[in-house]
DNA sequence: GCCAACGTTGGC
DNA sequence: GCCAACGTTGGC
């Protein structure tokens, strides 16, 4: 099993938006980076866990933790005209971008800020904490991952 | 709103 | 293949 992190801005679909879908399911479409893509269709595998981050918005950091429940599979938000994700060299029969499914596991009732995680020495070395990185899908590391799952442990029981 | 950092595009 | 211009991301 591999674990992640998937950035999303809590205007557009935040982790509340997620605990109101059926199932507490949604996919997660409208990547167009190749980076994230590579990682959505060929790393992660049904099963994965995911960190749920909430970007771009007051207070930036870790909302919850998503289980990975359909592995990649095209995106065909690319292939509606009137959709905000159209991308027309992208079809059916070549698809280009990719999504998955993600449902809730469990949404933190001290989410992890951003400035929280770069304070912990543990995770100097985190992928989202280098300087100018962008990518919206990012793996994240078996030692990081439990680094921040004690941190939202002790947040929860001070 | 600003700006740094990065990805993508397109001319040559 | 190079590289300047442009667009996007995302923290602050």
């Amino acid at each position: 099993m591999n674990y992640w992190l998937m950035k999303s801005e809590p205007d557009g679909f935040g982790i509340d938006h997620l605990q109101a879908r059926p199932k507490r399911t949604a996919p997660w479409d409208g990547v167009r980076n190749y980076q994230a893509r590579n990682f959505l269709r060929d790393g992660m595998r049904k099963g994965d866990l995911a960190f749920f981050y909430h970007s771009s918005c007051a207070a930036p950091g870790i909302a919850g933790i998503v289980k990975i429940v359909r592995a990649g599979y095209p995106d065909h938000t690319a292939w509606n005209p009137d959709g905000e994700h159209f991308d027309p060299r992208s079809s059916p029969a070549n698809p280009i971008w990719y999504m998955v499914d993600v449902q809730l596991v469990r949404e933190f009732r001290h989410p992890i800020t951003l400035a929280a995680l770069k304070q912990h020495p543990a995770l100097r070395h985190m992928k989202l904490l280098q300087r100018g990185n962008r990518l919206s899908v990012l793996p994240v590391s078996a030692p990081e991952w439990n680094t921040i799952l004690k941190m939202e442990k002790s947040a929860r029981q001070p």
